[in-house]
RNA sequence: GGUCGGGUGGCCGAGAGGCGAGGCAAGGGACUGCAAAUCCCUCUACACGGGUUCAAAUCCCGUCCCGACCUCCA
């Protein structure tokens, strides 16, 4: 097959990616900081890497993917001050929180899913080194620094210059040799959670320990390490500064996804626009978040509105109802296919809004396709449909989203609706339309919308909207 | 101040020197008792001013506007 192309924020270029490993692929992905409920821009985040993974899964590697949970943080011990809870309630309660966000959104789970908390020996080894190697210092107070100017490579992902940043606005000078340089670890204050060290009690800085966690699950080279645009600065940067001070090769390539806007600006929790996952819930089905979330652009900001979301989940349900139709007409399951258009378009560098187009052209030939009752092109254009909508995550028939009502409650209800549906049949026989119309008002009323086919009606519950 | 993105038709949204992405909306048509669904047709855009080129939405220079990051962030 044509190779993979994908784009490198440390490059800025677009280019063939090869794994390390031959038919392996080793991703690092910075997940939640477990401070507040998710927000639609970090279920995009989350969908964005693994519609790369499930298309590099379906090109046949094997695909290890971490994704690290942050337990412990300022914010972290900040809220839990303020809700009067223990830090690590808020945390399981937010993670939990994530976990069924990604969930409801179909996010195949991480290969492993590490917590901060739980590799503080990990971190220990990682800041021994630097510390040995002359890369960090430990200045008395319990606090461990990384001494950035003596990095070779700092800011190379950023493409700035160690002079031009501003100093923090609280930086405290006393400890740090520079006041750029940033906290491995941070002594403990009274009231806060610790753990011991040679340096003194204290708990990790942010930015610890994603390099300590990568290290500990990928090694000390992986092939992608991705995020959101906004962990370029400082977080990447300061990750791939401690990991490369210890001699890692570290990520091959950076991955950064752009976020959801609403007016032009970015969600943030800081900013108070925040759309949580379980409010647009009510509004349109997971799938259809997913569908939306995941048409845009990775690289390209998405910005929300609630028409866009709703003219998402209708084309949505337009491609859905296109594929139920043809595994009725053809009375057989749809093995999902892999178009070469839809490859082509996936492979230079996951551009899904022409991957869309490609669905878009199957659509509409499908379509064609029920009116001529054509069951090979039928079958054709559903498997290339399906075959895409897996790629996306979003498969109509994926048992992840099948939930809801049994079978048999269908069979159930399909019976009774027959039996209005035939009233209705010799109601229009008899050219009686006020009764034929009155029944089809009256299931509509009930949320069953009927269509007449030239396979004869059909009839759907209308999804929420 | 430094760094990085962006400005495309009524709307959304790709593309990145030539061969008009796609979707939605709108208008017209086919089908239909009506409706719905579906299909066909129509609508030709790249912030502004220069420049390079046979050819610029795309490259270069300048200007305007919007956003992001500069140690909290997906």
């Amino acid at each position: 097959m044509p190779s993979l192309n994908l784009y490198d924020t440390a490059t800025r270029e677009v280019g063939v990616f090869t794994p390390l490993v031959k038919g392996e692929v080793s991703i690092y992905v910075c997940g939640a900081t477990v401070q507040s409920s998710p927000h639609i821009g970090h279920i995009r985040s989350a969908i964005n890497f693994d519609i790369l993974r499930r298309w590099l899964t379906k090109n046949g590697y094997t695909v290890t993917l971490i994704r690290n949970v942050t337990d412990i943080e300022d914010k972290v011990l900040q809220k839990a001050l303020q809700e009067k809870t223990h830090w690590w309630e808020l945390a399981m309660k937010y993670e939990r929180e994530f976990t069924a966000a990604f969930s409801a959104v179909n996010v195949i789970p991480p290969t492993y899913e590490p917590r901060a908390t739980g590799h503080i020996t990990q971190m220990i080894q990682l800041m021994q080194i630097l510390i040995e190697n002359g890369s960090a210092y430990a200045p008395g107070n319990g606090d461990v620094y990384i001494e950035v100017r003596r990095l070779k490579h700092y800011l190379t992902l950023s493409g700035q210059r160690i002079d031009d940043l501003q100093p923090a606005a609280d930086t405290d000078e006393t400890y740090k040799k520079d006041p750029r340089d940033f906290a491995l670890w941070k002594a403990a204050k009274p009231g806060e959670p610790s753990w011991p060290t040679p340096w003194g009690a204290g708990r990790p800085g942010w930015h610890l320990e994603c390099s300590a966690m990568a290290f500990e699950y990928l090694g000390e080279s992986f092939d992608i390490h991705g995020g959101g645009l906004d962990l370029i600065f400082p977080h990447h940067e300061n990750e791939k500064a401690q990991s490369e001070a210890a001699g890692y090769g570290f990520a091959q390539r950076w991955l950064h996804n752009a976020w959801v806007t609403q007016s032009g600006e970015k969600m943030s929790k800081s900013l108070g626009n925040s759309l949580l996952v379980e409010v647009i819930l009510e509004r349109v089905r997971g799938i259809e978040l997913r569908w939306y979330l995941g048409s845009a652009h990775y690289r390209s900001m998405l910005e929300y509105s609630e028409a866009a979301l709703d003219e998402s989940a209708v084309a949505f349900r337009r491609i859905e109802s296109f594929l139920k139709r043809a595994t009725q007409i053809t009375g057989s399951q749809i093995e999902g296919t892999i178009s070469s258009e839809f490859e082509a378009a996936m492979n230079d560098d996951l551009a899904v809004p022409a991957a869309l187009a490609t669905i878009s052209e199957n659509l509409r030939r499908g379509n064609q396709s029920i009116t001529d009752g054509d069951i090979p092109m039928i079958t054709k254009n559903a498997g290339e449909i399906r075959g895409a909508l897996q790629i996306l995550g979003c498969d109509p028939f994926d048992s992840h989203f099948a939930g809801g009502s049994s079978s048999e409650l269908r069979d159930v209800m399909d019976g009774v609706i027959s039996l209005a549906l035939q009233e209705r049949a010799s109601a229009r026989d008899r050219k009686d339309f006020l009764t034929s119309d009155a029944i089809r008002d009256g299931l509509l009323a009930l949320g069953i919308t009927i269509e007449d086919t030239a396979q004869g009606p059909r009839w759907s519950i209308m999804e929420k909207s």
